[in-house]
DNA sequence: GCCAACGTTGGC
DNA sequence: GCCAACGTTGGC
């Protein structure tokens, strides 16, 4: 079991949108560090943090978990009209792969990030590093339940 | 809107 | 393979 943190924009997906949904699939990532953790390092039951970014404020909103067992082609690269699109993508060999992510809860209340900065205990949290603009981070055990123990208010 | 930090692209 | 230029992320 690991866990990770996922970024999204509200603006384009929120917490309230994958409740609605259920369980959506996590496509249109152009990162190949983002897609090697997707790809490589997660398992179905897989928890994760739920993060808005460029919210107002910036927080931690809830939990997912991972659904399916591997990893699924994202079918948004082989879609022209889709701003994914990607000509240099082999349909036998994609090259950008995702996850399909449940919904699990939704916090009592959001922590923010200034109250993720300000905590002890998640320091050395990856989100909190300066300059870290990963949109898919890995988190340890601690770290997650210390989250939802904040979000559970 | 600003800007620091980072990733990607492409010329050489 | 280097690295300058450019685009993007995302907090503030």
């Amino acid at each position: 079991m690991k866990y990770w943190l996922f970024k999204t924009e509200p603006d384009a997906y929120s917490i309230d949108d994958l409740k609605r949904d259920r369980s959506t699939i996590w496509d249109g990532i152009r990162n190949y560090q983002a897609r090697n953790s997707m790809r490589d390092d997660m398992s179905k039951g897989d928890l994760c943090v739920f993060y808005h970014s460029n919210a107002k404020p910036p927080a931690a909103v809830g939990v997912a978990t991972i659904k399916s067992k591997d990893p699924v082609a994202d079918p948004t690269q082989f879609d022209p009209e889709s701003q994914y699109f990607d000509p240099k993508s082999d349909p036998d060999a994609p090259r950008w792969v995702c996850r399909v992510l449940s919904f699990k809860k939704r916090f009592a209340r959001p922590v923010p990030l200034a109250e993720l900065r300000e905590d002890p205990a998640l320091a050395d949290m990856l989100l909190l590093q300066k300059g870290q603009r990963l949109s898919i981070l890995p988190l340890t055990a601690s770290e997650f339940e210390r989250v939802c123990e904040l979000g559970a208010g």
